[in-house]
DNA sequence: ATCATTGCAAAGTTTTTGCACCTGC
DNA sequence: GCAGGTGCAAAAACTTTGCAATGAT
């Protein structure tokens, strides 16, 4: 928690109670969520709370490396915590189909590829960006149904 | 374009003057288009062409693997013919920022890491999906000035 | 005290749905 | 002829904006 407030201090935004209930979610949810999924926990917490307020939480907070953004097949926004060791680091993420669950993957083999594609592609290779769908060990162990969000 | 059309046949879809217009506007521009772009190229060909109608068969065209379905973070869907030799194998795009032009890559090393990523993350992973960004020869020898969509 | 943050209401944008009519096969 | 395709209107879903009030530093 207080590495994430470190984070928005160091970048001239100011410590909120909600601003940290919704680290606080992402803390203890421990994977992707909606933009609704996040206002609906911040309800049960505040008596007066936005959905603008978290829509411009969130939107900041993915500028600043403390969350990750990813846009899906159903229009709509997932975020998770970014918990790689330096969130501006060069990294991917492993989301659990069932859970939503993420992980950060620190290494990356693309870079091997990176000439080759050139080459036969004739492209100026800027950034690439990685996503890989599994299931998480907690949900392998309760063998549930596979629901897709992600 | 034969091609194209053997695969609607081959999913039980009628082929139709629309259709053919929108296959035929995703190889004339070769690149990723937004739905409404689609709609403005139909409308100069097409007394009564409906933005529903578009929708329908982009994502059709998505699902038989004609073409490819993007979200970005202006909260669009971008689609792009799928160029691979076989639109259903595994492969990867790569999209230039500049003129949206897509090209399909068709080998990838993601199966090197696989192991070494279900050891470490203790997920068992079902697939991956990379996007690759850069800017494509012609782009680069026009030298424009770098506007990013995608 | 000051400026960022928030709540509320409203609007904006993109996408989907229902249904009657049309059309390719 | 019949199932699938289309147009139109409307609605749905998600997100953003403006502004006054509030709150953190």
């Amino acid at each position: 928690m207080e590495k994430y407030i470190k984070i928005l201090k160091s970048n001239g935004l100011k410590i909120t109670p909600k601003r940290k209930e919704i680290i606080n979610f992402f803390i203890e949810k421990d994977r992707y969520a909606t933009v609704e999924e996040v206002w609906n926990n911040l309800k049960l917490k505040f008596k007066k709370i936005g959905l603008p307020t978290v829509y411009r939480n969130l939107e900041k907070f993915s500028e600043i490396g403390i969350l990750t953004e990813i846009r899906t097949r159903d229009n709509k926004a997932y975020y998770g915590l970014c918990n790689a060791e330096n969130p501006k680091s060069h990294h991917h993420h492993i989301i659990c189909v069932k859970c939503h669950k993420v992980r950060c993957i620190d290494f990356c083999n693309f870079n091997e590829i990176t000439e080759k594609i050139e080459k036969e592609s004739g492209f100026k290779i800027l950034n690439h960006f990685l996503q890989i769908k599994g299931i998480c060990s907690d949900c392998l162990q309760l063998n549930e149904k596979n629901k897709s969000f992600i």
